[in-house]
RNA sequence: GGCGUCGUACCCAAGCGGUCUAAGGGGCCGGUUUGCAAAACCGUUAUUCGCCGGUUCGAAUCCGGCCGACGCCUCCA
């Protein structure tokens, strides 16, 4: 099966084409760094590492860029808030964000934008859309992008403009501009901006929101690219303003393929700052997350489905990552990587299709645990021939590549718990099963579980 | 008001008109193995897919209605 994705903008799925064979353009909507990220940030963007992954298993050349919102209402928000610079706050989040990025075992972005190192480009997009007529400048130094100047504006989420309810916070704007519908590109300067301030030919303010992933799109993967990513909450407005901004300025197709992630839930609701109701890594490491257990909770769902995140769900994470990290060390004592001859198992290719099928993550798992239970087996009753060896070696390689699922099994035994355990073989080798069980209920408090297979004794951290 | 999603075993979750006598994972129970334990493997766990009608030779899958949960509609991933 060719790889296809489910395309927001065409409603159905589609064989992915890129522009350039071989290569991706990948641009990802990254936070806005004004708070820690939470679980359900998280979600978006460990479907967007799986996406990732999944091109660079199938030889992609993907270059993926990440923009950080380093200015807009809530960082100036909480940066007046704490009475520091901006600066300040946009540093810390986006430091915190990276380091969760990293502990969650999402592979970087080759590029990370930020929305203030990228005001000029901005700036000459917005000037280039007052020169065609598509942007207008309102008193107060603001501009805004006249949506009745762009026919196609709706199209991304089958959106009548004129059909929609103004809602409240439309009307609480507190900027003028024609058409409530319209949006900013530029804000004129405000007594509470502060210093966030930048000039521009048509006077001082700072950018709307939505100019900047035009911006930086464009700087980094040209006007026209593959894909562009986001949670289904960015469908409105943020990226139907992106295509109207970028075809109007450019007078091209901007993006190829819009993916959208769904929401993740929390007690049968949306998980939302504003609502107060979330979780940071930060916590949920508290509660003993490992970070393969939370990828396997987030990636266990299909992307466009609401996935409920629960700490009861820590239990079924915790058990496949052990069970896989298990398997892997089993193969790995086995020498199976010796016996690699390149090849995959005939199950790899049912996983393809199902992964090539809008990164069908439920299925493919199914496919993948099926077949690790039947190797196993084989195993168990030691009938696994060396090229099966081999290749479910390249298998579990490949699969973790993809998932990230596996446990980094390497560690150092320390002296004392290297002690206990000559001392238990002794005892074993002497059939003294009391001193033995004890031994292990000893390691088993330090933190060591032994297990006792016909190799002899097997030590796992907790 | 407009646009849209979902309701499948104890829990999570596939299913896209016939191979569904409904994947896979967790849990439970039983077994093989084992000094014991763990792991691994085998078996059991939904005659049924929110409810009621309809279309069809045939529906969890299509249509209609109802009930229930949820999202978006200007700055929330």
């Amino acid at each position: 099966m060719p790889l296809q994705f489910y395309n927001t903008l065409k409603r159905e799925k589609e064989i992915f084409q890129p522009i350039e064979k071989g290569k991706v353009g990948l641009y990802t909507c990254g936070p806005t760094v004004y708070d820690y990220a939470h679980i359900g940030n998280f979600r978006t963007f460990m479907f967007e590492d799986l996406l990732k992954r999944w091109l660079l298993h199938l030889r992609y050349d993907v270059k993926h860029v990440m923009n950080i919102t380093d200015v807009d209402d809530k960082t100036i928000k909480k940066a007046k808030q704490m009475k520091v610079s901006l600066s300040r706050i946009t540093d810390k989040y986006t430091q915190y964000f990276m380091e969760d990025l990293k502990w969650l075992k999402m592979i970087p972005a080759d590029i990370y934008p930020t929305a203030t190192e990228s005001i000029p480009k901005m700036i000459s997009m917005i000037e280039r859309l007052l020169e065609k007529g598509f942007a207008y400048r309102e008193d107060d130094g603001s501009v805004y992008f006249n949506i009745s100047s762009f026919p196609n504006y709706g199209r991304l989420t089958q959106i009548n403009i004129s059909e929609q309810r103004t809602g409240d916070r439309v009307m609480e704007d507190e900027y003028d501009k024609d058409v409530p519908q319209d949006f900013a590109l530029w804000k004129g300067w405000k007594e509470e901006d502060g210093e966030v301030v930048w000039d521009a030919p048509w006077g001082r303010g700072r950018p709307g929101w939505h100019i900047e992933c035009s911006a930086m799109s464009s700087e980094s993967l040209g006007d026209n690219f593959d894909i562009h990513c986001g949670g289904v909450d960015n469908m409105f407005p943020h990226h139907e303003n992106e295509i109207a901004q970028s075809q109007c300025a450019t007078d091209q197709p901007f993006v190829n393929f819009w993916l959208h992630s769904e929401f993740l839930m929390l007690d049968g609701g949306k998980m939302s700052k504003s609502l107060g109701n979330y979780y940071r890594i930060s916590a949920l490491k508290e509660l003993g997350f490992t970070a393969e257990s939370i990828r396997y909770q987030l990636l266990a769902g299909h992307y466009r489905s609401k996935i409920t995140f629960s700490i009861d769900k820590k239990h079924e994470g915790d058990k496949v990552v052990q069970r896989l990290s298990d398997f892997y060390t089993r193969l790995q004592k086995m020498n199976a990587n010796e016996s690699s001859i390149g090849s995959m198992p005939e199950a790899y290719s049912k996983f393809r299709d199902r992964m090539n099928d809008d990164l069908d993550s439920p299925q493919a798992l199914a496919v993948f645990f099926d077949w690790m239970k039947t190797v196993n087996g084989k195993i168990d009753k030691n009938v696994i021939t060396d090229s099966e060896l081999g290749e479910a070696w390249e298998f579990l390689v490949a699969f973790d590549s993809v998932f990230g699922f596996i446990q980094n099994q390497d560690f150092e035994i320390p002296n004392k718990i290297n002690l206990l355990l000559k001392k238990r073989q002794k005892a074993r080798d002497e059939d003294n099963w009391v001193e033995s069980d004890l031994i292990r209920e000893q390691l088993k408090e330090k933190g060591w579980i032994v297990d006792d297979t016909t190799d002899g004794q097997n030590l796992k951290k907790v």
